[in-house]
DNA sequence: CTACTCCTATTCCATTTTGGACTAATGTTT
DNA sequence: AAACATTAGTCCAAAATGGAATAGGAGTAG
């Protein structure tokens, strides 16, 4: 009804990627455009609306209010969309396609790279990917990467990633504010923290037995790759799960003062509902996941860690 | 992720517009667009997908089984481009746009041909449409057009259209059966009920006291518009509102047997939402629809009714 | 059986939109 | 001040969109 001029479904992948990784170059990157093609996308977007959904900052773009409202809407539409997809994808064929749910910062940095050689290797198992779906979509899938501690009722969970985290920053930045030489160091630092993941201040103060989180300042973000970026720009110190920076680590943009780091309890995992039976291309897919996890975990890795993250399944 | 080939926003509107007018001639009508433009796009949204979202006949389209499924998150989708816009909507100007919640088919027969005279008159109110959103966006309207008996608990329902029912049918289909003269008549065809509405057929009988619904065919369709478009195509009666369909009347596409037909307790109500304050362009607004409604109510009718309709309004 | 009507699909084409390469402009950091 | 980020804007080729016109199919009325 009366024009409804609506969006364009790449301007919703753009404010969403621009409000996860919060600079338009790393949003272009990610979603397979050139920087001025989000920018420009951008801005139409900005115009249909009516309100600026970013304020320009030279390090970046932070959603404003109405972009806060705009992107969680997007999202919702995105993910009505990949949900459609997935459903009719089922109907397809006789071999039903296989459902995955990842979250962002696993697509971004673990499967985008590697998942063409599934597809090499098994060209015949169709895959459906998902990342803004709603959780009763998500419960339709096959497989669901998540994070946290492997207990989830009703799925089978084994250890995909991450379990070693690790402290980081810029090494100009802990230089600049005096260097990290034991764990309380880290407290004369602002932290950055991601939203979802607030466990890990804590756990590191525990496990390295200095008590309290007593930071300075405590900078919360809402997306894996903002807390990495923040790092690299040296606004503070972060917990990274060390295969999700392994390039960063390798190229120096962030460094690990004096081996810092714990084994967490809280780590990516790789779940697949249990009331379902598992298809022979699911065990094909979720073999392939765990060699590569496994692999991406020990290579370029200075010195094995103490344990190894071990497999671990069980029910509810 | 890897490239995931969205779908175009105008391709969800085509779907839905479709699943809503079973015709892509009609779907284009209600869209602005032409017809070619509209098989256009339903071509490459079904190449898209992989599977066809509608079967031809040689009378319209119906939705496949993915289809259906395609169509119900097409219109997740779009509701949530409809939140997003009204939400931002309210925070753009001091003066926030007044938000409306339509029926499809009062969007399309009442609202479409009526609206720019009001936009006309009051230039300075920004209106805000809305026909997919999701019952919580709803919520937040200033106005919602609602089928029912205008018991809705927090809303004031004031009455709008469509009291008046008619049993209709196409002239050729009803000689071809023989002619209705008296209510009982109407058993020996098929008959066409809207899914939502699905009381009037009893409520038919009741009112001219002529016991049981006993159809020797009853067909349910999901939407306004194709129970008009089955009637005129002589697929069986419809029970319809009067306002819906005064051009159809008008050219004798459709007639009114006998005058048969009935005063209903459901019918469309404009409710609005007693826990907020009433602004003056809602009230504006509200006044101005009414008028309308009344005019229109009142517009080419041979006889008037026994009884007036009457504005009710209630709290609870 | 034939003309007529109502539908969709398709072809052709002008127009618009999209997105990439480049350049400009601006702010930060060293 | 120079180097380095960042976003914005211009130009242009390529792709898409959508309208007009056409063709074809399937009922329907006589």
């Amino acid at each position: 009804m009366t024009r409804p001029h609506l969006p364009t479904t790449t301007g919703l992948r753009v404010v969403v990627a621009l409000a996860q990784h919060g600079t338009v170059s790393a949003a272009a990157q990610a979603l397979n455009l050139t920087q001025s093609a989000v920018s420009k996308q951008l801005k139409a977007l900005e115009d249909l609306v009516g309100l600026a959904l970013f304020t320009r900052t030279s390090r970046g773009l932070a959603p404003t209010e109405a972009g806060v409202i705009y992107i969680a809407q997007a999202r919702v539409a995105l993910g009505a969309l990949e949900t459609a997809a997935a459903r009719v994808a089922g109907l397809r064929s006789s071999r039903p396609a296989l459902r995955l749910h990842v979250l962002p910062i696993l697509g971004d940095r673990w499967f985008m790279p590697r998942f063409s050689r599934f597809v090499e290797a098994h060209p015949d198992i169709e895959v459906q990917f998902s990342t803004f779906a709603a959780s009763d979509t998500i419960a339709e899938a096959d497989v669901v990467f998540r994070f946290g501690d492997g207990q989830w009722p009703g799925w089978q969970a084994d250890y995909f990633l991450g379990r070693e985290v690790l402290l980081v920053g810029s090494p100009q930045f802990i230089a600049r504010g005096g260097g990290i030489a034991a764990p309380e160091d880290a407290w004369r630092f602002p932290i950055l923290e991601h939203r979802q993941t607030p466990l890990h201040w804590s756990d590191f103060a525990t496990s390295h037995g200095i008590g309290e989180v007593r930071a300075e300042r405590l900078v919360r973000l809402g997306y894996y790759s903002l807390v990495i970026r923040a790092a690299i720009a040296g606004q503070g110190l972060a917990l990274v799960p060390r295969s999700l920076i392994l390039d960063e680590l390798a190229s120096g943009q962030l460094v690990n003062p004096a081996g810092l780091g714990y084994m967490s309890r809280n780590c990516y995992w790789l779940t697949t509902p249990l009331d379902r039976p598992r298809s022979a291309d699911l065990a094909t897919f979720c073999e392939w996941a765990l060699a590569e996890a496994r692999e991406t975990e020990s290579a370029s890795r200075p010195a094995p860690p103490a344990q190894t993250p071990r497999a671990a399944s069980q029910r509810s």
